[in-house]
DNA sequence: AGGTGACATGACAAAATCTACATGTCAATA
DNA sequence: TATTGACATGTAGATTTTGTCATGTCACCT
């Protein structure tokens, strides 16, 4: 069910179409919170519609449908959010190839943490300047939060593969 | 694909059963790298030995059978482990929760935060213990790579929780 | 006028995952 | 000796997710 959510939480935003919101899930929740492609956002969307927390508030060019989210949206969407989810679902790839690190011999341990370390240092430098340009226009610091977030994860990311490199040369 | 590195990097590490592999699974991968339940790893573990990445070594009492990573499971681990992924599928049900943040008011935000900062807290601290019991009984350093980058998400977590809960405060 | 690329939505089959059901063993203890 | 709880492995149907194919529109450039 949480694409489900994730989807109303995007329109909770702003009203956008099935297109718009498989960019922002690109952009914004691919990396370190949901991933999705469109072929699962449109039918998804045509249920959120047919529930009643979603509903088509525009037509444009292009068979284009905007959506917004409804009051019983936003109320199942707070719910959700508000539900005390301790044995949260994760799954990710990237932490996993991590986890299995200490199967690999030295060599190939210290090329892997190498090639992470760079990764998540620009990721890292990605997301602080988005964060400063974002403040710079004005927005409102509460939509920052999930994106300071994700620059401390990617910080310490790059901490963590400089330690173990580190850790690994006095071995 | 994934699940299968999960069981082949687990049993890297030693061999074992697939009872074991789920607590394994329960214990170390839930929470931070990915999540499988035993009725996906058993079928799973069928595969591998039928595809000789696995095979099994051992059979003891109530049906027990004990798996192995053959040398060709091993080769494919390492072929996985070392392979640039640069689009990690990610699954974060935590995470998304965290970004749907900005949707709710104020005091709701409140709540969710401070019950956020509560449990990381307590979470960084059983990582940390766990990895001090570990280092003092000799486990390999490298080991505890994986426990440590989890110590520090769950660091980051609590630090951020508190940073929002004060900027919160602040506006 | 024709070509290109971003915009826009969808269907469908295959694979992965979840939930629930199902069955039996063995060791400890009351 | 009866009960309980951890040990141990599975199956089946439903749901979710993936990967690929399919189709068409509109704006811009040459």
């Amino acid at each position: 069910m949480s694409l489900r959510y994730a989807l109303l939480g995007l329109l909770a935003e702003e009203p956008a179409s099935g297109y718009d919101l498989a960019r922002k899930f690109e952009r914004n929740l691919r990396r370190y919170a949901w991933h999705a492609q469109h072929s699962q956002i449109y039918p998804e969307l045509n249920r959120l519609a047919a529930d009643g927390l979603a509903a088509v508030v525009e037509e444009g060019p292009r068979g284009r449908r905007t959506y917004a989210i409804t009051d019983t949206g936003r109320a199942e969407l707070r719910r959700w959010v508000l539900d005390p989810n301790d044995d949260p679902v994760v799954r990710n790839e990237h932490t996993l190839r991590l986890f299995l690190l200490s199967t690999l011999d030295v060599e190939d341990a210290r090329k892997m943490l190498r090639h992470q370390a760079e990764g998540s240092r620009l990721e890292y430098e990605r997301l602080r300047a988005a964060i400063d340009a974002a403040g710079a226009s004005g927005r409102a610091p509460v939509e920052l939060f999930a994106s300071e977030l994700g620059a401390r994860y990617f910080q310490v990311l790059h901490e963590w593969a400089l330690w173990a490199l580190d850790h690994l040369d006095s071995e």
